[in-house]
DNA sequence: GAAGGCTGCTTAATCGTTCAATCAACAGGG
DNA sequence: CCCTGTTGATTGAACGATTAAGCAGCCTTC
């Protein structure tokens, strides 16, 4: 492997300028860096990651830590913060904190120790990590607005609820996951603020789902959800209850995960911007190592309503029963 | 941040000796020894994963490449791994290939620029990755055995065609993904060595889920398939055929994805074992870093069937209708 | 009692970069 | 002609660990 002395001695100069070629800093003639860049590239050179990290404090290491590896949206955020650190000339490296604020502690000071550059967290339901020695951009809390990036959950409920209304449903119950989640409560919260007169009742978790199946008796004809997998849990039950969506009754999910569109009736659902999301994080947090005095701010990104088959016109005839 | 030095002119002693305390190589008096560590303890002693890198030319860092980050064996595999290379002291980090080749051998060799120690490769359909400087395991492909560990996948599809066949069926098809994919095809070769003159018809990709359904009018009583998102596919598209499930026809997918107990009917599928995968290849890897002479080998984990409501007795009708 | 072998520690080099300090050479200004 | 400033390069000291080699004592051993 070539090094910069190799470089160097070839040339006939020191290895100090041969650095300075390379990286642009310092006053080399323009002649002589061009020699130097291709002399390098014909040697294959590649600079040491360790010794330039020894020496300059900085890794090029990004942690991203994420309550649950398995959560079905870190697919798509390791992705793209994958390939938008590639593009800042960083890597990513994960840590699972297993479902507890104690492993997220544990998981942030792995990484720490492993000198990451700054981190990307995804916080536990309720929590907000600790103040970090390196800079840290959230995803999906509004905790702090300066470091923060979420989608719009709130937002994202008001526009299915909007929908929903809109068709013509005015007997619509929520159905929420873990209400400790800040992102599901803020879903309801949309949701619930745009329903208004409309909303029949909010359930949540588990037991939930029959409530909710069972409130169609009492002329409910929406159901809204604040997770894909709920909502298929409910198109389940609704199934076994002999109900038909959406002709008894619409029903919609949240993140437009995978099975989304290949469900039978194909499931309206809110769809997060996973990549401005990625981006923007990594962005904040590329320009907080480069010590920007003003660094970008975080922001709130905005959802996209995805409308399928699972909602339509609301029924006839529930409407007339419930008026009964 | 305390570092050697702060230790060794604390306790009057030299750096070398801390570096040998620490890591317990070279020679100390056992009572330093002690002094040493719980000095070091109270002062946060962490070492420099820089300097050691460079000095030792290891960086304790493993290489991640997936097809697609967005496979949704991904999280699986992805925190298994996480938690295994931890254990090891180890660290994971991630690099999305794209879903091309080139861009395969592209993440790879960033990888390596960033100084890993060693790779895990879930290697492109088709493909194998090239010849590495470090060590390698691959991860589902039966291409090396010595570095790969693999699901058996073939052994998976015997699993649930003998299932099928035991509980009756006769006239059974077969719908495949991408026949591109070694894990594909191996998946269905294992099915159809099974189901010998049951099998009525094997089908590949998109267009293949409306062959299949079509087969139930030729008396098929059977859908195996290589995918739970097929599975739902399939699921969809028999509810617009009108179609019940099991009633009709049984069903089957693989992987048991997150959304295959949640169905209705619930899915029966076949699981890999991702922890034995992920931990296999962990080991393989570090034992190799280790420079053992005769590291751990790869092999083939075996996959477990889970039955659910998805499959049941064959139905009698279709029989005698075939039979007809 | 001299030779040799442990034990426990120190010395000093080294890994590959970066960067502040320095210096030589030359140009322009007064 | 001397002083000052700029340009283009060099020098050398870090960064924080690892590790081979060396060395002083002490214990054996014949």
């Amino acid at each position: 492997m070539a090094k910069l002395k190799d470089i160097a001695s070839e040339l006939g100069v020191s290895t100090a300028t041969v650095s300075n070629a390379m990286t642009g800093k310092g006053r080399v003639s323009s002649e002589l860096v061009t020699r130097i860049r291709s002399r390098a590239e014909e040697l294959g050179y590649r600079p040491s990651n360790a010794a330039r990290a020894l020496k300059t404090g900085q890794t090029g290491i990004l942690g991203l830590v994420m309550p649950d590896l398995t959560n079905p949206l870190f697919p798509r955020i390791a992705q793209t913060l994958s390939i938008a650190a590639d593009k800042k000339g960083m890597g990513i490296l994960i840590a699972d904190s297993r479902g507890s604020p104690d492993e997220q502690s544990e998981a942030l000071r792995r990484l720490l120790e492993r000198g990451v550059d700054g981190m990307i967290v995804v916080p536990q339901k309720g929590t907000s990590p600790d103040q970090m020695p390196v800079p840290v951009a959230v995803i999906n809390t509004a905790a702090d607005p300066l470091n923060s990036v979420s989608a719009d959950h709130a937002n994202g409920g008001a526009l299915v609820a909007a929908h929903i209304l809109e068709i013509g449903h005015r007997h619509v119950v929520i159905l929420g996951g873990d209400p400790v989640s800040e992102v599901q409560r803020d879903r309801v919260k949309g949701m619930s603020d745009v329903l208004q007169d409309a909303l029949a009742g909010v359930f949540w978790g588990g037991t939930g789902i029959d409530e909710a199946v069972a409130s169609i008796k009492s002329g409910v004809t929406a159901i809204l959800t604040t997770s894909d997998l709920i909502a298929l849990h409910v198109r389940s039950a609704l199934m076994r209850a002999d109900r038909s969506v959406p002709g008894d009754v619409s029903l919609t999910g949240f993140d437009d995960m995978s099975f989304a569109p290949v469900m039978h009736p194909a499931l309206t659902t809110v769809a997060q911007n996973v990549d401005e999301i990625a981006t923007r994080a990594i962005d904040i947090i590329s320009e907080k190592i480069r010590g920007k005095t003003h660094p970008l701010e975080g922001k709130t990104v905005p959802m996209r309503l995805v409308i399928r088959q699972s909602t339509t016109i609301a029924n006839q005839s529930a409407k007339r029963r419930h008026s009964l």
